[in-house]
DNA sequence: AAAAGATATTGCTAATTAGTAATATTGTCA
DNA sequence: TGACAATATTACTAATTAGCAATATCTTTT
């Protein structure tokens, strides 16, 4: 069947969730929830982002389903809500890696 | 073998990637060029914005190595230079559809 | 060379947002 | 209850950028 374009809607319900990737801090804070929930402090911990800013954006990638939220005593568990977010992410390293190797052979190849 | 977490370049380097695809009207460029090549006044055509604008999602999508650009004659065509885009494009794709079934399931579980 | 058509660029405005310090909220424990 | 620890929220600033109208550049044709 041949796929139809996507309407302006659709468009912009993709556009919206590559955003959320787009940002180095939320990606950090996905990477590092890929083997297992983790606190809100131990997060702050494992990258250099203050308190504020993981609270806030921890915010966004759960009001936006990506993350999910458990409360254990004192402490708030996040956890990744849809592991095809790590496939997304494994294709684009996967691009970059390849262009950064071709463009290195290509940097060879001019070295003689 | 256990994969390392990216450092800090390497996560702007994603972002930067998915951010281009954050965009409805590059999103929407890139869906259109598909099928095939097309030239700029094609595309203008083909979304609706303007042809000043086109010009310039063109112009960031194949600064960034997207894109291929090729004169012929008056008219200068545009093509995807990595397909795997849209491989990107079907897993959020996916996702939503996915997101969206459930939440009708939800519905009309509701309904009784 | 001049006119016409296609595309790119420029200068601008409005809107969005990451990051931060300070503060508020919520839960635990003495 | 009060003190403390963890997390969320608020108010703000600085930086980025999509979209646009106007204009410039480049190509072809006459």
């Amino acid at each position: 069947m041949p796929k139809s374009l996507l309407d302006q809607h659709q468009l912009n319900a993709v556009a919206k969730l590559f955003d959320l990737l787009a940002e180095p801090t939320r990606l950090d804070i996905l990477q590092n929830l890929k083997k297992t929930p983790l606190s809100v402090g131990q997060i702050v911990d494992a990258t250099n982002a203050k308190q504020s800013n993981i609270s806030k954006q921890l915010g966004i990638l759960h009001d936006a389903g990506l993350l999910k939220r458990e409360r254990q005593g004192n402490l708030i568990f996040y956890s990744i809500a849809d592991p095809m977010i790590f496939d997304l992410c494994d294709l684009v390293c996967g691009k970059l890696r390849k262009d950064a190797e071709s463009q290195l052979a290509l940097i060879r190849s001019l070295g003689k």
